[in-house]
RNA sequence: GCCCCCAUCGUCUAGAGGACCAGGACACAGGCCUUUCAAGCCUGGUGCAGGGGUUCGAAUCCCCUUGGGGGCACCA
């Protein structure tokens, strides 16, 4: 088996673009076949220049490495159709000669205004008129001798249907007659897609197309393409598109996403960027359309590639469900070693503290705060809000926080004063804190709670933090009475 | 406008005529636990788009309607 992902190097890479890829992958790793990547840039109005190398550290992230294509060779490249066009000039002159295509002269705005009166005029069919289609080889000549550029049109089978199977659904035929001649070669030499696509995957042996699908109403043409040729079609799997979280329209539009007008993202390298963790993305685009278990949406790679088949892809598309690709990604991290989540954090960490990753790396206070946070996280880069403040020198935030709920300032400065006075005798570990600062609070006359919360601030400037001995041992004794001291300078000028 | 595809809880899905008064997950609600926030555990509600058929029997098959999606480029 064959199968190959063939994304044009126009943009960054998509989630739709990443889910069908790994479906590709997990195809071919399934029946040990091959996934091949194949770069289409054939509109160079449209190359976006770091698109191919966003492409390709996209695949790599997933791990959905590909067996050949840029970077990795193969015995069929080259893998960028701009280094194939002498084989497309062969076959489209071979059609030619064949009367299966011809050389159209139209101008593209003659075709335009084409396109726009009939739809003006409401046609049930819009498209080329075949205008060219009939021309007399006299008239070609001139045409030719006048210097008019051309480009190569397809000349499909004027009446008739052609049908087609897909894998995945129930196909009713096409008719023949919407497909008006379409443009195998451009007048810039070079192929559109229709055209590349069925030579390449011809000529690179694909068995399996597994594309979106946008695809499937092109089908026919293809279909007729091959049988103009002379070659085998390929099995068809057309997969389910995912639709924007709302369920309206295709996830391509960049759109905002519910009423808290966040960025709804939609490259990879986006959720990369957020913090998200590629085995988590995995298991999550694996689990649209398709189905590990009845019981559980939790599964490895190596079980997905156990039981995948193309058969049990479900064909409706859905909406993405991004409340659960959170969860998943929570679940993901919560079952890193520290140490590995440690080193995953580093990066959001140096860019939110401003910090390099070497010093991080060393300070002593990550090892600690780090396990703490674990089954906080949902993204990595949530870490530094919650971790931040034993990481620089100075804290800041309202004095009022350090008010407790229920307790007065005087209170709240007699139990600060208390508690940094015990805590600059104790152990500084988690069972030497625990016992006397409960015992603390109940001389005190006041809740764990309050107390703890007050001593939360003092040293953390957060209402939200991790746990607070552990907080505190980061901190270590020496800055963890400082800033209980500075709090309770700043009760004081309450 | 024309053509094609799709249709199970709010969302992602399991279900390929009887094992389904429809299972799982996320989200949501309530509770437990609890030093904040999480995590964890328990409980709960909500669904086969509608209408016709076929059949002893339909979420599963057929038709229509409706809804959603995609396509109709010298873009892929």
């Amino acid at each position: 088996m064959r199968v190959r992902m063939a994304p044009s190097p126009t943009g960054y890479f998509h989630l739709g673009s990443a889910r069908t890829a790994l479906f590709n992958w997990l195809y071919a790793r399934r029946t040990g076949g091959r996934f091949i990547l194949r770069i289409e840039d054939t509109d160079r109005t449209r190359l976006v220049p770091d698109s191919l190398q966003d492409i390709m550290d996209s695949l790599r992230w997933l791990d959905l490495q590909w067996d050949e294509g840029p970077a990795v060779g193969g015995a069929y490249g080259p893998y960028f159709q701009s280094e194939r066009l002498p084989l497309y000039h062969e076959w489209g002159e071979r059609l030619i000669s064949a009367g299966l295509a011809y050389r159209c002269y139209c101008s593209e705005e003659r075709i335009e205004a084409l396109r726009e009166g009939q739809r003006a005029r409401k046609e049930p069919i819009i498209g080329y008129d075949r205008h060219c289609r009939t021309l007399t080889a006299a008239q070609r000549a001139d045409l030719e001798a006048s210097g008019a550029t051309s480009v190569i049109r397809f000349a499909m089978p004027l009446e008739g249907e052609t049908r087609f199977v897909d894998l995945l659904r129930k196909i009713k035929p096409f008719d023949n007659d919407h497909y008006r001649d379409p443009i195998l070669v451009k007048t810039d030499g070079f192929p559109t897609y229709h055209f590349a696509n069925v030579i390449d995957d011809h000529f690179m042996e694909i068995t399996h197309i597994l594309r979106g699908d946008e695809w499937l109403s092109s089908v026919p043409l293809h279909v007729n393409l091959y049988d103009a040729l002379g070659w085998e079609i390929p099995v068809f799997a057309h997969l389910p598109l995912i639709l924007d979280p709302s369920g309206v329209g295709k996830l391509s539009k960049r759109k905002k996403k519910g009423e808290g007008g966040e960025e709804l993202l939609t490259f990879i390298r986006e959720y990369r960027a957020a913090g998200y963790l590629p085995e988590a993305m995995f298991n999550f685009l694996a689990g649209m359309g398709w189905a590990y278990s009845p019981d559980t949406d939790l599964f490895t790679r190596r079980q997905a590639i156990e039981r995948f088949d193309l058969a049990d892809i479900n064909p409706a598309a859905g909406a993405l469900p991004l409340s659960k690709l959170e969860w998943m990604n929570g679940h993901y991290i919560r079952g890193l070693d520290p140490e590995d989540l440690a080193e995953r954090l580093l990066p959001f960490l140096a860019e939110s503290l401003a910090q390099p990753i070497e010093s991080l790396w060393h300070n002593p206070a990550l090892p600690v705060l780090v396990p703490l946070i674990q089954e906080r996280l949902k993204t990595l880069d949530e870490a530094a809000a919650l971790i931040d403040f034993a990481f620089v020198e100075e804290i800041s935030y309202d004095p009022q926080m350090l008010v407790a709920k229920g307790l007065t300032p005087v209170l709240s400065l007699a139990a600060l004063q208390a508690a940094g006075s015990l805590l600059a005798e104790l152990p500084f570990t988690e069972e030497g804190m625990d016992v006397p600062l409960r015992g603390l609070a109940d001389r005190l006359g006041v809740k764990v709670g309050q107390l703890f919360g007050i001593l939360r601030v003092a040293t953390t400037g957060k209402n939200i933090a991790p746990p607070l001995f552990g907080s505190m041992i980061a901190l270590g004794r020496a800055r963890t009475l400082a800033r209980c001291a500075q709090a309770e300078e700043l009760l004081r000028r309450m």
